[in-house]
RNA sequence: GGCCUUAUCGUCUAACGGUUUAGGACGCGGCCCUCUCAAGGCCGAAAUACGGGUUCGAUUCCCGUUAAGGCUACCA
């Protein structure tokens, strides 16, 4: 077979959704893996829909997520331009050639003729599609209408009365008869091409070899499968994705959630961990691994073990995928990373050395990187007020005096080291005759403010003893 | 409404007619570990939508029912 070529064609319409995020990972991994070629083209063919800088925001996410495109806008090929607003008169001139060859023709039905007509044929409860009207105009009245700039489509001539059979690699062999497929517009009256025509001239033009994309094209696809046959093209492959599902089975979409990959990003969410997950709505390799980068991606990826049904994005599984890339990450990538958004939240950035300090003792205890900043502040600052619960629970009345007594203690230790610490605590906690808890947990809410967290001497070796101390009989004078 | 697709634990899924007391993961419950929280270890509850066939034998093949989803635009 020919050198694979495949291609992610999103709509500029804002953010990338995480179904296409999925819908690119795939056509990626089916590139590489055969040694072939990954395209980014943009299909912004409905002016009306169009954002501002979606484009650049839809590269820069893909640029995030790792999938690095081998032709598209901004890095080039030579099947160029990849932006279809930019290819417009090739498809008027396709559209032509299906005039000339009849497999077309031109419409000038106002929207408020065709909406009559829907409403007509809903009334009669029929199917609604286009009656045809506009091939009973004679050539000359077609022409007079053309001459006096009437606005006009091109419709495809749908041939009656056949099969349209598609062999899709997922979903098997698929018919549709003919009989039911409308005359779809090619052309819209502002000259832009339909997203039917603009597709399948670029795809051939482009050298697509399979076309990957989701579920929601399947039922298109035989106008596709018309529209090649009337160019006399050879067909691609076809392999048609099982849709993202919201929690109650609808189609992915805002409102039940974040869909937007940026999202993702924000809440810290690291790239190869919301991949890995993605890649496992609807595929999965065969046994019982879960973690896999995206080389080993790429190794073991096959369309043949795509699944058919729709997944539900499940955020909790994500939560815990990405807990397992966190614990293993490298630790200057987190440091990096926290220090970017203790920024952003107006946090002093402490050193390098300190930021790996917070790694080691919190990387098996978050779930993304935005806890690491906002999930253990007291790391960074001392704590603002002490949790009632816990210092009902775990400070006394004798508390205070026994952590007056343990600052001189601190105050003399030689080194600050978490073995140390452990211990001076435990050594005052045995003469003073009662368990090593009793010195503890007050110590960790004095310290940090909550009851939860990493070791507590771990944490006080690295917040070190000036804090410690200053922490500890700051607590003395708000606790007593 | 019509066309198309799908259907295994709550969720993601394994099983490609018999090796199955239907396996794994997330989540959930319990126990262990333990200075808390996590992490880790062990254990547990939890599914083949329903009805017909085909077959010596169906989660697996066929048909129907039901349910869910997609499409039905001069949107993609």
């Amino acid at each position: 077979m020919s050198t694979v070529r495949v291609r992610f064609a999103p709509s500029p319409t804002g953010y990338l959704h995480v179904g296409g995020l999925r819908t690119a990972l795939y056509n990626y991994l089916f590139a590489k893996k055969h040694g072939g070629a990954f395209l980014l083209r943009i299909e912004d063919t409905d002016r009306t829909r169009y954002v501002e800088g979606a484009v650049e925001n839809l590269i820069r996410t893909l640029g995030w997520a790792g999938l690095q495109f081998d032709e598209g806008p901004g890095v080039g090929g030579d099947r160029g331009p990849y932006v279809q607003s930019e290819r417009l008169s090739l498809y008027r001139e396709y559209a032509e050639q299906l005039i000339r060859d009849g497999h077309a023709y031109y419409a000038f039905d106002t929207a408020e003729e065709l909406e009559a007509m829907k409403a007509e044929q809903e009334r009669q409860k029929l199917t609604p599609k286009y009656d045809r009207r506009a091939l009973m105009l004679t050539p000359s009245e077609i022409e007079a209408k053309r001459a006096s700039g009437t606005p006009s489509v091109v419709r495809l001539l749908v041939p009656d009365a056949t099969t349209v059979v598609i062999e899709d690699v997922v979903r098997g062999r698929v018919e549709f008869e003919s009989a039911m497929i409308d005359d779809q517009v090619l052309l819209k009256s502002d000259g832009y091409p339909t997203y039917h025509l603009a597709n399948v001239v670029d795809d051939h033009l482009m050298g697509i070899t399979h076309v990957i994309r989701g579920e929601e094209w399947l039922s298109s696809t035989p106008k596709h499968v018309l529209l090649y046959r009337a160019f006399g093209w050879d067909l691609p492959v076809f392999a048609h994705l099982p849709l993202l599902l919201n929690p109650d089975r609808s189609k992915l979409s805002k409102r039940q959630g974040d869909v937007a990959v940026e999202d993702y990003m924000r809440k810290g969410y690291l790239p190869e961990a919301l991949l890995n997950f993605i890649a496992f709505l609807g595929w999965n390799p065969g046994d019982e691994r879960e973690i896999f980068s995206l080389e080993e991606l790429v190794r073991e990826f096959t369309l043949e073990r795509v699944g058919k049904s729709g997944a539900v994005f499940n955020s909790e599984k994500l939560d815990s995928v990405n807990r397992q890339y966190i614990k293993t990450a490298p630790t200057p990538r987190l440091v990096e990373e926290i220090g970017a958004r203790l920024t952003a939240h107006g946090v002093p950035v402490p050193s390098e050395q300190q930021l790996a300090g917070v790694v080691a003792l919190m990387k098996e205890r978050v779930t993304t990187l935005e806890e690491f900043a906002t999930g253990c502040v007291y790391l960074f600052t001392d704590p603002a007020g002490y949790d009632e619960e816990a210092a009902r629970k775990n400070w006394k009345p004798e508390t205070g005096g026994w952590l007056k007594d343990l600052v001189p203690l601190l105050r003399g230790m030689e080194g600050f080291t978490a073995t140390a610490l452990e211990a001076v605590v435990k050594e005052r906690a045995g003469s003073l005759g009662v368990g090593a808890g009793k010195l503890i947990h007050p110590l960790r809410l004095a310290v940090s403010g909550t009851s939860k967290g990493p070791g507590l001497f771990e944490m006080m070796e690295l917040l070190g003893r000036d804090v410690c101390v200053r922490r500890i009989e700051r607590a003395l004078a708000a606790l007593g």
